[in-house]
DNA sequence: CTTATTTTGTGAAGGCTTTCACATAGATAA
DNA sequence: TTATCTATGTGAAAGCCTTCACAAAATAAG
């Protein structure tokens, strides 16, 4: 919290906000390897189809990190951000349900890229408990309060079918833990302070049926 | 089209809106389940966490389907909401990029459940061409636009490497499909007419690491 | 039949987010 | 050093989405 001073009022930032400085985040990667010095905000908002102004709008609400007359300095501005998004460090992460999704996500190189690190998985299937996926062996999704407690662990994806989620996350929350990635199409009741993010991917398709079958024209990205 | 009459103006749905229709499609299907004949609005949105207000007003867009004093038709208002996005139907779709996400993918029950039949699976890779992932032989993306123009198929989910997106995407266009579900973490361009809805599973555990190392409160504190 | 009760459907208000537009500040060039 | 150019940072305006609040419509009860 050292990033604000005590008499300044920290307002709320808009959802929409956060999940676009994931996106300059990613874009400044790009621009990096390219060897770029510096990129103005137009630049910046050509390669995630935003406008100029949103850029720049969305990252005055952290400060000011470009010099008039010449743009954004692209290393440090990416360090900023990831430091705004608490990604300058490695987070290690649990998770249930070692399924098809499940699977696929312990090897999912950009969560390891973003220092997201999956340590730890849990399943109720007798038959994957004590099996090996990527050097983690699985665990008995019974023993998860005991074994999340007061680890390192602090986030955790829940994989698992719509019908056992919610008896999961109830377990997740017991252990003390705040961040949910849930893949389970299902609405998880969580209290206040536990922050839960859906990743609904049937949804999507239905969006692009409709898409199709109305003809929608095309408006803002996600 | 011929939901509209011709004097009645098209007005622009919302995306929000669009996405909610999803979530209330999937807790009516728990509702019916359930035996209810009859839902509220009060608790259609409790089980979205959603406010009531929102509910009936996402539903009017698309017409009056309630009964004042008793509620909407649970079984209708589903079958109305599945036409409204198009999922009154089957979907043929192709995969492109049978890695550990796409091969999760083809088995991912959701998608089956909801009518999105994936038929085609497509990779670079020689040791994977005509291998067989739950009955489909994995065919050459090379040969892609031909595959695909004039198929059934309407939809492709693009599950390859960031670096090999776009070159994918274009084929996809080529071909003259206009529906994509992009996995690739990059932003992907197309043609005004072409839909693309991008899958950042990596954005979702990001905005997890902002929500915690902010202890930004979900009731807006401060 | 009349009254009380419930819950929808919807204009209007309110609130939040994006875009506009321009003063400002630094860069560049002569 | 001065002039010109470029691109930021930001109040204000515009636009969009959500919530409010209530008339209307249907049920239920007496």
């Amino acid at each position: 919290m050292d990033e604000f001073k005590e008499t300044e009022v920290k307002k709320r930032i808009a959802e929409s906000t956060i999940r676009r400085l994931s996106l300059y985040h990613r874009a400044l990667e790009a621009v990096e390897e390219n060897g770029s010095e510096t990129i103005s905000s137009k630049e910046l908002a050509k390669m995630e189809k935003l406008t100029p102004a949103q850029v720049r709008k969305d990252l005055s609400f952290f400060g000011s990190f470009g010099t008039r007359g010449l743009g954004y300095p692209v290393t440090d501005l990416k360090a900023k951000i990831a430091r705004i998004l608490g990604i300058d460090r490695v987070w290690n992460i649990a998770l249930v349900g070692v399924g098809n999704v499940g699977s696929a996500l312990v090897s999912y190189k950009e969560f390891a890229r973003q220092g997201f690190k999956i340590v730890k998985l849990f399943d109720n299937d007798q038959r994957k408990i004590g099996s090996n996926h990527k050097g983690i062996v699985v665990s008995d999704v019974k023993n998860i309060i005991s074994e999340l407690s007061g680890s390192e662990i602090e986030m955790v994806v829940v994989c698992v079918p719509g019908s056992e989620a919610q008896f999961v996350v109830n377990d997740i929350v017991k252990a003390g833990l705040r961040a949910i990635l849930n893949f389970a199409p299902v609405n998880l009741k969580v209290p206040d302070n536990v922050f839960v993010r859906n990743e609904n991917m049937a949804m999507e398709l239905e969006y692009l049926s409709y898409a199709l079958v109305n003809n929608h024209s095309k408006n803002r990205v996600k």
